[in-house]
DNA sequence: CGCCGGTTTGAAAGCGCTGTCAAAACCAGG
DNA sequence: CCTGGTTTTGACAGCGCTTTCAAACCGGCG
């Protein structure tokens, strides 16, 4: 069997507490005994064992990440971004997904069957009761992102996804002349999608201009079923003044393949925009225009809060709010004015 | 504080060791018994501590995945085909990252110090001495993704890189005529980038064609600097029977761009391949010809391998090898003839 | 020399759980 | 009612570690 802490001990002559002392360093040893007890340890390869440890200390030193899908570079930058925080403070990062398809129980599973976590940052794209009452009686430190539940107390990072459409449309109406907007979104329930409608037709209103009432479609943020739509419907859509505006990069991809397929012109004939800025936005051809979402800054986000509240389960809860940031490239033609241009491209 | 197995049995009037039988289901209980234990259980909210539990069974039911970097579809795609595997076969995983500019006492923490993990599946980039030696001694079970370290037994899960590349470049050359390869490779100690080079050259000389000696670059996989390059020199390599193999497709995209910016067109003047078969190869225009590298499975595989490795610690190393499929789009020309056309525009 | 404060160490009590072993309870058959 | 076998249950010894608490030690002072 592996080596123990009574092992380092009987090899350096010292009792097991002084082991234990060394190792933590917070007591203070005589140093010629902590010489002698250092050298067994690594004489002997002793690990600590972090099960017996965590039973005492109660923490693992282990944070979790729950995301509804790993796959994607919008969640990758999530995890890159907690990740690289989590390892500056110390904390280990496990990450699970959980598809919301997949049952409350199956929730339970993942965060509290993990009791091993110190905490959990979570991610959902729909908030239903079941999900409430199930964090509402969990006992553990977690931080919701880019949701907000107001019936349980908790931290949360939050996107202002409402102000970033606002910032966007308003670029699309003030500087592009903008008169009318096709608006394709993910699921009708997801919870960004209706904040980046909602947020367009707001600014829409706001200029005396028609929101796209009529002109909202609710796909799934797949590149591929925005290029069928957009295969059936662009030559329709296109027109002076009419601005597509998808939910996120991939669906403007999407729309951009199928304009030129169509033989649209863009931005000439349509303007398309995105959102999120992940990286497909600076290979399409023309690179689209979108709102930066800081993904990376979320996660990082996540983990400070979570490692505060560790620290400290009793403060009061936080609430971050991020603001996506416009990205102008070619996608929306009239460039140049508002924001950087990124990209070799740009 | 948090309810134990104690305040169960006492609620129940049984014994601790009986509650621990419930629980754990091994053991013949009086169903009377069984359902008073179960009744107090769900009336305290009792969940059993893992760190005890690990204790004791030496399993905390987590697995380690650790890569290179988590951004990027090919990363991410690793991570859901482990992560859904090690769902479906009672574990949870752990995802983290560990670039190769980090130091092997950084590999350590990372994986020795989560002593909490059954067992950790690795992705490396580079092999080195360090890193072999940090294995060698490493004595929970583990897993090596796309490289193999002869010194050590261990499990792997290989990638026929070269056997990829081959089939690759024998399209280019038997279905589109191709006579002469630029070859874009990831950086020049890459063991993916070298082996899809070795399989390239050796399919090349066998069709008594010159190897792309003076035409191979070293960049860094990523878009911008293919484009860069691509930018400068694609005028160039424009010509009849002229291929770009790029060994990854967001360097293929990237050069495919540049192409665009410059006039060059694809594949009528110039062919362009990929590698990965990444979300981005079905949304550039063309489409690019890749070859498909299950990703996924490889999570899948390591995970498994890895259940299988903590059930029985003592079985013989396996060894794993998936093989690339050739996905024929519209970057090479020569379409309709070896594979499928995947995506909406194949 | 004995005593005092401060430093350094060791013994031992858990942390919550599993698993062994033996005792208790039960059931038939005699 | 007792016997022998089969369930069913409980007591308890750890797992490896942290953390009191008290003992041992040390140097200096009265």
């Amino acid at each position: 069997m592996s080596v123990s802490i009574a092992d380092v001990a009987r090899r350096a002559r010292v009792s097991i507490s002084t082991v234990s002392r060394v190792i933590n360093g917070r007591n203070v040893v005589h140093p010629e005994t902590r010489a002698r007890v250092e050298a067994a340890i690594r004489e002997l390869g002793y690990r600590p064992n972090a099960f017996a440890r965590g039973l005492m200390l109660r923490r693992s030193g282990l944070l979790g990440l729950v995301l509804p899908d790993l796959h994607g570079d919008f969640y990758s930058e999530i995890i890159r971004g907690a990740n690289q925080h989590a390892r500056e403070l110390g904390f280990g990062l496990v990450v699970s997904s959980m598809r919301p398809d997949e049952s409350a129980p199956a929730l339970l599973r993942a965060i509290e069957g993990q009791s091993l976590l110190d905490g959990v940052a979570l991610m959902v794209s729909e908030v239903d009761g079941k999900l409430r009452r199930t964090l509402g009686r969990f006992d553990r430190p977690f931080v919701l992102l880019d949701a907000d539940i107001e019936s349980v107390p908790h931290d949360c990072v939050l996107i202002d996804q409402q102000r970033g459409a606002e910032a966007l449309t308003r670029h699309l109406v003030q500087r592009c002349g903008v008169r009318r907007v096709i608006f394709l979104g993910g699921q009708r329930t997801n919870i960004d999608t209706m904040a980046r409608l909602r947020g367009c037709c707001a600014v829409m209103r706001a200029a005396g201009l028609v929101e796209p009432r009529h002109d909202v479609f609710y796909l799934d943020y797949s590149y591929e079923r925005a290029y069928e739509l957009a295969r059936e419907h662009v030559r329709r859509w296109a027109g002076p003044r009419t601005a597509v505006f998808a939910a996120n990069d991939e669906m403007a991809a999407g729309v951009l393949a199928a304009a030129a397929a169509r033989g649209v012109r863009v931005p000439d004939e349509l303007i398309v925009v995105g959102f999120d800025d992940t990286r497909v936005a600076r290979m399409t051809r023309p690179a689209l225009t979108t709102m930066r979402v800081p993904m990376a800054q979320m996660g990082a986000e996540a983990v400070r809060l979570l490692s505060q509240r560790v620290a400290d389960p009793a403060r009061a809860p936080q609430r971050v709010v991020l603001t996506p940031e416009l990205v102008v490239r070619e996608s929306c033609g009239g460039a140049g004015k508002a924001g950087r241009l990124a990209g070799p491209q740009g």
